[in-house]
DNA sequence: ACAGCCATGTAACTCGTTACATGATTAC
DNA sequence: GTAATCATGTAACGAGTTACATGGCTGT
């Protein structure tokens, strides 16, 4: 019967994801997962969404909901691990960046003098607690994230992350020197 | 007169900070511009709404348009000058990254043997390509870009892109390395 | 008993996109 | 003359958000 291949938006696919990691999850645990990993590259869906997602996804046959409608538990059908293989192998987007304090920077003649120095000693405070959230997910997948284990993915685009966050600290630390000293 | 401050979406105030830099800009050559800069920390919004939110920001007073309805070249107002000073106070929302690349290697146990090499060194070309165009406009603001002058911050900007650009070239590379060599 | 977390959804809404339409001007 | 670029929009749609509703379970 019909594949009924409709396309389906790249959250679709990271949620999918996620349930090929572990075992089965409720949506709620699922919302978790996402808040605790994808956060860091991906942005986490909202609680509802997460919901009329599975439910989506349900309906495509890609993933399968057991028990009763509280408390159910979502697993990835072999239609859903042959999709998602497809979709691993289409060209991947170009990243998307909506990077709000360099774009105050941008127009930082407009603010008043000590502004800019503020929010950036604050954003570096940001990247750093984000740093640190990510540094534990990251402590979690040692010992289990050799090339053939089941965190070598995960603990790869762990590590993406941090290299990510220590570059935005370096860049946030040498404008604040280029910025006109107080 | 009510002072009719609804909230505005992120985008708004970067349209309107592109028009304090240099003269005033047909939507056209707004959109124009966005793409050429903004799109490398911010998304370059479609065509369509440039024009959309022109006549927002022109209802809201916080810009004018003088001239024929074709060719119409748009001024920020006092009070949109305003409006972004106010937003420049306001705490920066932490940058939303949407990694495409990072989030198929997360699934990659599910690749097939060679893919995700393919598809980092098919990233890390792309990552040169937009490097390349960002270099381009940041060697033009050459020579204006001392703290006093107009490009001052723009030229941050441009170097805080320049750097993420060299960072995701570098993890990319590192991770290559660590992928099972095939 | 009450707070807080577990758990699942509905409704309304906004942002931003794609597809499409239209026509003028410029380059070759 | 015809292709490309300049220039401005409308319409339909989808993704994702916030606000809200509901209720069970757990710890104190």
């Amino acid at each position: 019967m019909g594949a009924m291949r409709q396309e389906l938006p790249v959250t679709s696919y990271a949620l999918l994801g996620l349930l090929t990691l572990g075992d089965d999850l409720t949506g709620y645990e699922l919302k978790q997962r996402a808040h605790a990993t994808m956060r860091f590259y991906w942005v986490a869906p909202a609680t509802s969404q997460v919901y009329s997602e599975l439910q989506r996804l349900a309906e495509r046959g890609l993933v399968r909901g057991s028990g009763p409608a509280r408390g159910r538990r979502y697993t990835i059908t072999d239609a859903g691990e042959q999709a998602l293989r497809e979709w691993i192998a289409r060209p991947a987007e170009f990243p998307v960046l909506k990077h709000s304090p360099a774009l105050r920077l941008m127009v930082g003649a407009h603010a008043e003098p000590g502004q800019l120095r503020e929010m950036l000693t604050a954003y570096a405070d940001q990247v750093r607690a984000a740093r640190a959230d990510l540094a534990a997910v990251r402590a979690s997948l040692v010992g289990n994230d050799a090339p053939d284990q089941a965190w070598f993915h995960p603990s790869l685009v762990a590590d993406w992350g941090l290299a990510f966050f220590d570059s935005e600290l370096a860049v946030t630390e040498r404008t604040l020197a280029r910025l006109p000293q107080p």
